[in-house]
RNA sequence: GGUCCCGUAGCUCAGCUGGAUAGAGCAACUGCCUUCUAAGCAGUAGGUCGGGGGUUCGAAUCUUCCCGGGAUCACCA
């Protein structure tokens, strides 16, 4: 039984016999004991004043002299000021450390955790990074509370950006390919997309110098706007802010009738209308695109169970709409556009359907998942890691899909993360200072392989070995760098001083493991693997160890329900902090005392398993030797 | 302007269902490798927890106002 819970039955019982108090056991809060002190557990006893009527440190010396001689657990206490620091038992810590885990867990509701979500116009970048990350750390610690997931990857492989990079290929590319020009193939395609953009600022640039004079379709109207902005734009004596809007107008127009942006509407229109040869060159592109981004997934280690492709699911989600009309959860405005209004949840009106009865994202995001839901009826909660600039947009479509009459839309979580910032800001594609993913990785393999080869330890492995290892400890590096931050909140990336093989971070978790682990190689016969439990008196930093040990189920259970990987990023390091310290301090191989080596190789492996499990549960491997 | 999020050491972050003297890492400074891997351990220094008020025996934590930063408020995705 959980010490908590003996000790609450106990102090209820304390606080009858004492006070004559009933108290519930709600009432009975624990507190980590601070470590000046001494004690495992400590126990509050403000609000037990008012029954006992005496002051704080009367009241808990009463109730430590009762809990000693009442409950077996409880070795000693002392109190300062009103807190009664309890002493538990070694023999409880020990039976602790030795019982089986109880792995009798009930089946938990089916997940369905959505992640990663990329465009297949440009690579994977560093927000993805993030975004991928926390994807599947929640994934895998929803797996290690009982639930079953399923993890689902939304490709957006369909709309104007697409077309952007198919049109400069067609227009500029003269057949090439990403292997005969020796490029991954995301990166080939987000090179064109990246040329189309010169391409329209070199046309839009044109066009505002020669003031619109080559263009061909503006009618009449539209000629006079124009004229009327640059003399407004020209004009010396108007304010600023006046011509600066202008010219931001005369910006889009010189945008919206560029040769180029017409093409590529076109492209679209041909798209949508199913057209043979632009299907064609779509998939072709796609298909490069794809090859790279599963090149890009398989090195930091993540796969998905099943991917959704939004050229197959934009067009779903009216039927929803439909039904909802004539349930009245939504409103026909008179020009046939539909909306939901929410201005009840203080959230505001919001268009579900254009008044040409065209979709909006949001009718696909509905219709998506009323269409999961049937794939997977037993999936019970979906999860989607969508950055936190869409936190209206899922306040949005949760309440939608509830008023729809969809039960589970209570069971629907936006993992809501921060963006990742860069020393000089956001990351702006067009100001190029996007950090790409395939270049962080590598870089980062590229440290750790500096670092392994400068620290020397390692001559005997072989050339596969060392790269495996390089891999790992640079991946861990990344991926700890960023889940041990809270997702809610933004982060700051500093791609040349953020990533550090020291304290607290990935390789030093990574660091103890291999200690560990060298050690139960040296100890690897059979009689060192029992011992008596009875005769062992916990050192300090032993108990420390078994206590962490102790805790770990809680800070699972608690890193699903906050949807909080970085919980098990502090524990992990917690964990492997304690036992370089007791590593450090105690003898293992050398302790003379066979029982005690015997325990203490069983307490290292213990911690090693542990540390494994954790890192695993944030998608970072540990190696046997670094 | 409305709504939401954030503001803790020089830097990056913990701590937030109220609890003891606010913790780590990095950077700086000191020690510790003839001893189980020094990617380590131990220590020094560094803070008006953005600011003011309120609730409370007790506030970094709850509440309110103010200041500062960000996101969002499309018949875009």
């Amino acid at each position: 039984m959980k010490i908590e819970e003996i000790l609450s039955q106990s102090i209820i019982n304390a606080l009858k016999t004492l006070y004559t108090a009933d108290f519930d056991k709600s009432a009975v809060v624990f507190q980590k004991t601070n470590p000046d002190f001494e004690g495992d557990i400590t126990l509050v006893v403000f609000p037990f004043l008012k029954a006992s009527k005496k002051n704080p440190e009367q009241t808990a010396a009463d109730i430590g002299n009762y809990l000693k001689s009442n409950c077996a657990d409880v070795s000693n206490f002392n109190v300062v000021k009103g807190f009664l620091n309890l002493v538990i038992a070694d023999s409880y810590w020990l039976n602790s450390f030795i019982a089986k885990e109880t792995t009798s867990q009930e089946q938990k509701a089916e997940i369905m955790v959505e992640y990663c979500s990329p465009n297949t116009n440009k690579p994977i970048h560093l927000g993805h990074v993030r975004n991928i990350l926390l994807g599947w750390s929640m994934a895998q610690i929803l797996e290690a509370n009982g639930h079953k997931v399923i993890k689902a990857n939304l490709v957006n492989d369909r709309g104007i950006h697409i077309c952007k990079s198919m049109l400069a290929w067609q227009k500029w590319g003269k057949g090439e390919t990403p292997e005969k020009a020796g490029i991954k193939g995301d990166h080939w395609v987000g090179k064109y997309y990246v040329m189309f953009e010169q391409k329209l600022l070199g046309e839009r640039s044109e066009i505002l110098e020669s003031e619109f004079a080559h263009v061909q379709d503006l009618n009449a109207a539209e000629k006079e706007e124009v004229f009327n902005l640059y003399s407004i734009a020209k004009n010396l004596d108007e304010k600023e802010e006046i011509k600066k809007n202008a010219w931001e107008k005369l910006n889009e127009l010189a945008r919206l009738h560029a040769d180029l942006s017409k093409g590529v509407q076109e492209m679209l229109r041909k798209w949508e209308a199913g057209d043979e040869a632009t299907i064609a060159l779509w998939k072709k592109m796609n298909g490069w695109v794809y090859d790279g981004f599963a090149e890009t997934f398989k090195c930091i280690g993540i796969r998905f169970d099943k991917t959704y492709y939004e050229s197959q699911t934009y067009l779903l989600g009216k039927k929803a709409v439909e039904e909802g009309l004539a349930k009245n959860v939504f409103i026909k405005r008179p020009d046939g556009s539909v909306i939901i209004d929410l201005k009840q949840e203080k959230l505001d009106e919001k268009v579900l359907l254009r008044s040409d009865g065209t979709s909006v994202y949001i009718t696909q995001d509905i219709g998506t998942a009323i269409e999961r839901h049937k794939e997977f009826p037993n999936v019970k909660g979906f999860i989607y890691t969508v950055g936190n600039e869409q936190d209206y947009h899922f306040k949005v479509l949760f309440k939608t899909l509830k008023k729809l009459g969809y039960a589970w839309a209570d069971n629907c979580y936006h993992l809501s993360y921060g963006m990742v910032e860069l020393p000089e800001g956001k990351m702006k594609s067009r100001e190029g200072t996007v950090v790409d993913a395939d270049e962080l990785i590598k870089e980062m393999i590229d440290t750790a392989r500096e670092t392994t080869q400068a620290l020397g330890k390692i001559e005997n492995f072989t050339s596969d070995e060392a790269e495996n290892l390089y891999r790992m400890i640079g991946l861990a590096a990344l991926k700890y760098f960023i889940l041990k931050v809270d997702p809610k909140k933004k982060m700051l990336f500093n791609p040349k001083e953020s990533i550090d093989f020291n304290g607290n971070t990935g390789p030093f978790i990574q660091y103890t493991y291999a200690r560990i682990k060298s050690i139960i190689r040296k100890a690897e016969t059979a009689s060192e693997q029992n011992y008596s439990a009875a005769h062992i008196n916990l050192d300090a930093k032993e108990k420390t160890l078994i206590k962490l040990l102790y805790h770990y189920p809680a800070l699972l259970a608690q890193a699903a329900k906050e949807y909080n990987p970085s919980v098990i990023a502090a524990y992990t390091y917690d964990l492997a902090t304690a036992y370089n310290s007791f590593y450090h301090d105690i003898h293992i191989l050398k302790e003379e005392n066979r029982n005690l080596k015997n325990f203490r190789i069983a307490l290292s492996l213990k911690v090693a398993e542990q540390i494994k499990q954790a890192m695993q549960l944030l998608g970072i491997e540990v190696p046997e030797r670094m």
